[in-house]
DNA sequence: ATGTCTCACGATGTGAGA
């Protein structure tokens, strides 16, 4: 099983890349990004034709996100973040796919900073790890994947010491990403490839795609039942060097069917 | 501070967000 999440950056104005994309990389399941695009004008009909049924929570201009899945239905279980009845803005969505719980966040990006926008950042990622933590204590098998706008470590950036008065690099934000890490979840790439500089966004400006001068912000985290099925992960960067490409590349993870690694505790004795 | 790109409004440009 095949999971990805893709940060499309306005999912009309870049159908044709999303269907390459979805032809070519075959994911059985992908969790989508800043949608730009309200409820009424989503694709559905392109996505069906590729072979997918989805579900969505779009918004006019801004945010907008979705889960896909290939040949089967993806029952809805939210399409709101918990804790904020206020909070409008369409930034998560769930569903149960093939046995799977899958989370589909796109966490405010929070510049300038400081300022308002890291508060509400900060504040969304307080509910954001509230609510993965009752879905840890549910034992159910999940997956949260999307753009969590933060670079959890300097491995995850082409420049640190540029990016540390960022809201997606600074010290609080970093704090929080990894007290959600440590409830128990598998940054499912990093656990992949650890030591290697692996990026999944490339800002438009100041080439830095041409450059190589990217972030590592869009992830997998995988509950301990999942992280023991982890069969494969990385990112599709040649979908960001095609023309009119999102500034994100997509980063995805294979499951195997069943358990591949032991579990963790206890832990096997060192021969 | 800058750079580039998207979408909306509603127009052939401008502003906001990222």
């Amino acid at each position: 099983m095949k999971i990805a999440t893709f940060n499309v950056n306005g999912i009309n104005g870049r159908l044709p890349i999303l269907l390459r994309w979805l032809a070519e990389s075959q994911p059985d399941v992908v969790c989508l990004q800043e949608l730009k695009a309200p409820q009424e004008k989503f694709p559905i009909a392109a996505i069906r034709d590729a072979g997918y049924d989805a579900i969505w929570h779009g918004q006019k201009s801004w945010n907008g996100v979705a889960i896909l899945a290939r040949g089967a239905r993806p029952i809805e279980t939210r399409r709101a973040l918990p804790g904020d009845p206020h909070d409008v803005s369409s930034r998560y969505i769930e569903a149960a796919i093939a046995g799977v719980l899958v989370g589909c966040p796109y966490v405010p990006n929070g510049n300038p900073a400081p300022g308002p926008k890291l508060d509400l950042k900060l504040r969304w990622l307080e509910r954001l790890i509230a609510h993965a933590g009752d879905l840890l204590s549910t034992g159910v098998p999940v997956v949260i994947a999307g753009d969590f706008n933060v670079m959890p470590t300097e491995l995850d950036v082409y420049k640190p010491e540029r990016w540390v008065d960022d809201a997606l690099f600074r010290p609080e934000v970093r704090a929080a990403f990894h007290r959600l890490i440590a409830q128990g979840w598998v940054d499912a790439v990093r656990a992949q490839h650890p030591g290697e500089r692996i990026y999944t966004f490339w800002d438009y400006f100041r080439n830095a795609w041409g450059r190589d001068a990217g972030l590592r912000i869009d992830h997998l985290l995988l509950s301990p039942a999942l992280a023991r099925r982890l069969a494969g992960a990385g990112v599709d960067r040649a979908i960001r060097g095609l023309p009119k490409a999102s500034d994100h590349a997509s980063a995805w993870i294979e499951l195997a069917d069943h358990p591949t690694s032991p579990r963790s505790s206890p832990r096997r004795r060192a021969k």
